[in-house]
DNA sequence: TGTACATCAGTGAACGCGCGTTCACTGATGTAC
DNA sequence: TGTACATCAGTGAACGCGCGTTCACTGATGTAC
């Protein structure tokens, strides 16, 4: 019967969930690394061997949350974009929009932010699957870029060197989609993109501890700064209307 | 004895330095969290319990591997700053070539820059220890910026937005050496870092894959970009004299 | 220089723990006729 | 609608492993007189 294999079907699904949030509750605790099946099966009160009903393995249950993270701040960062859009920002108020919520989402969720962008995980090797979810925030930022320029609001970047495009000639995985902007374009979004993620990682990792006060000033003044390079103009407007 | 002493003392500071060489190796297939006594013990043919003569516990290794890799990371960068310097270059000569010089360490031991700059070991607190070394590549960038504006090559920086100062304003720790510099100075100089650290890690943990091809040319043009951010001048002999 | 004593390096067994994964099983849920 | 059968969820014991740390010990090296 239809209703009842989705009962059984909507069980197991809820059931995914529990084990997923679980284990994302241990990452906090004990880090990718440390991340125990048989904790999370106790947490649950399952016999551990019934995860193994449910993930092929801990490596299977470790992408899968990789995954979810990966698209949790891609959705995050693509959603501010989108309302800043609506709210008539430029494609400069939507970029910075798109990378405060970045922060504020890795803030929010810091085990998950370093699962994604930390050091990896010996042993681990990320399959195709993780490849994707993980292109979301890039062809989001490419976009932007790709914006201004057709709006004729980006300028001449602040501090490009001559020499050939620097990014893969036909770049593989959900990147190629935006293959249609031209290569500059492509590389000035990759690096407001390492400038974004390099500091947030710098920040939560603890390297400001002691030393930056106003933290979302800096964040602030940094991506301005890596704005002015890529040559996007971010208003004043965009920044302080937080 | 004198020399008795130091024979024995001697053979202990050996053995202490073959601990860390082989914790050192064993990093870098399991990572900081996976780093395990009883395996680098093996390793040297002693008993496990034999190596807690020489560190009090597993922290206490960490530790000691911590504040090496600070140290010789940070040595590498001054180094190549006195060299630069040594060999005519101006600030922004000197302030890339110690960039160049920590992404190379950072290229040939990543699993010690991991332990530093990635993500946080569970459990792990780091002590004072570690505080003053960790502290040797901002001073050393806050030199750099301090020197081109005593020379009065610092430009008015790109991408700045109005505001205090963003920087604690009692820096504890060694950066309260370079206190002598303005505040504004010492924004500059943590921007470049974080620029720095912040690029390297992102290559270092693999998000460059299929994306960016020429990463030598990626990181000098983010580098430059961070440079004309702060105010530095980099000009193209420094970029193309590698 | 020789001797009694204190310190130090290293051993090996043990404690108590946790882990991933497999396997034969029971009972419940779903399916085909 | 009822029944025989197949699938699925979950159990609990077991395998084989590795870990950090402690402890009583032996033998070598250094020190004080």
């Amino acid at each position: 019967m239809d209703t009842a294999r989705t009962v059984r079907a909507r069980a197991r699904a809820q059931l995914v969930e529990l084990i997923k949030d679980t284990a994302r509750r241990h990452l906090a605790e004990s880090g990718a690394t440390g991340l125990s099946l048989r904790a999370v099966a106790r947490d649950l009160d399952m016999a551990s061997s019934a995860l193994y009903r449910y993930f092929a393995n801990r490596d299977d249950l470790l992408t899968a949350l990789i995954v979810d993270a990966y698209d949790a701040v891609g959705r995050t960062a693509e959603e501010a974009a989108a309302a800043a859009a609506a709210a008539g920002r430029g494609p400069g108020g939507r970029w910075l929009a798109a990378c405060r919520a970045v922060r504020r989402w890795a803030l929010d969720h810091p085990q998950e932010f370093a699962l994604v962008y930390g050091s990896p995980v010996p042993g681990y090797r990320a399959p195709q699957t993780t490849v994707g979810p993980a292109a979301r925030i890039p062809l989001l930022l490419v976009e932007a870029v790709r914006d201004a320029a057709a709006a004729g609001e980006l300028a001449e970047p602040a501090g490009r060197l001559p020499g050939a495009p620097l990014v893969e000639p036909g770049l593989p995985g959900a990147l190629a989609l935006s293959a249609d902007a031209p290569p500059d374009l492509i590389e000035r979004g990759i690096t407001v993109w390492v400038a974004l993620i390099g500091t947030i990682t710098f920040e939560l990792f603890g390297h400001f501890e002691n030393v930056v006060a106003d933290r979302d000033g800096f964040f602030d003044a940094a991506m301005a700064l890596a704005a002015a390079g890529a040559g996007l103009r971010v208003a004043v407007d965009d920044v302080d209307g937080a």
